[in-house]
DNA sequence: TAATCATATTAGAATATTCTAATATGATTA
DNA sequence: TAATCATATTAGAATATTCTAATATGATTA
């Protein structure tokens, strides 16, 4: 494995790296969505989610397309949804230990 | 999907979000191993890693173990190479399409 | 083509991350 | 138990990320 590799990976994960992020790519999960339907159901400012977008972009994690007078976004390769899932594997995994952990307290 | 998820998943995706933690991962893949062998493998200074290795172990990514006087490190599950292994076809497969369009220019 | 609509970009302050250097901790061994 | 060995922690400077507010861009529609 390269420097080069390593760096690029690493982007990847950092552009996963925000919660705002995570939940434009939960929203955009089964279908393809213009920036102001994603900035209202986030209820966030239009510019911060153009930024988080661009992230998002810049990563290959999103692509765009225009339609009309808007900019459609969609998650570029499924291999994405497949890392976020496998995170909530992680995730559920941790908190299961845990409750485990609790039983183990008594 | 709530706040707090949120906010732990990005934690997550944030320990992951550096070329050397990456490289640590890696050599830690299939075995367990020391501090002082990880410094060593990756060249790097002692106090620099045991960081790094704090921000993994922080977000339950390793556990250690006393083992004489030394700490070993392992990665605490399964889900961790497969979001890992996700990235790198994630890559593979942006990396492919790029050769594809390289191919179309002529 | 002028106005509008949707989105992108820039500036800059606040906050977070990273690294090096120095020091602390805490088991182990002589 | 004193010295050592392995690792962790702290301080602080350099750099990166994030957000709000303001403005720019560029297609579309009247």
């Amino acid at each position: 494995m390269t420097d080069t590799y390593y760096k690029k990976a690493s982007g990847v994960f950092k552009a996963l790296a925000h919660p705002t992020r995570l939940r434009i790519l939960h929203i955009l999960k089964d279908e393809d969505l213009c920036v102001c339907t994603i900035y209202e159901a986030l209820d966030l400012e239009q510019s911060n989610v153009s930024q988080h977008l661009k992230i998002l972009r810049d990563n290959d994690i999103l692509r765009t397309r225009r339609k009309g007078p808007k900019i459609m976004y969609r998650i570029s390769r499924p291999e994405i949804l497949s890392i976020i899932g496998e995170s909530e594997n992680f995730l559920n995994g941790i908190l299961s230990e845990t409750i485990e952990e609790l039983k183990g307290e008594n």
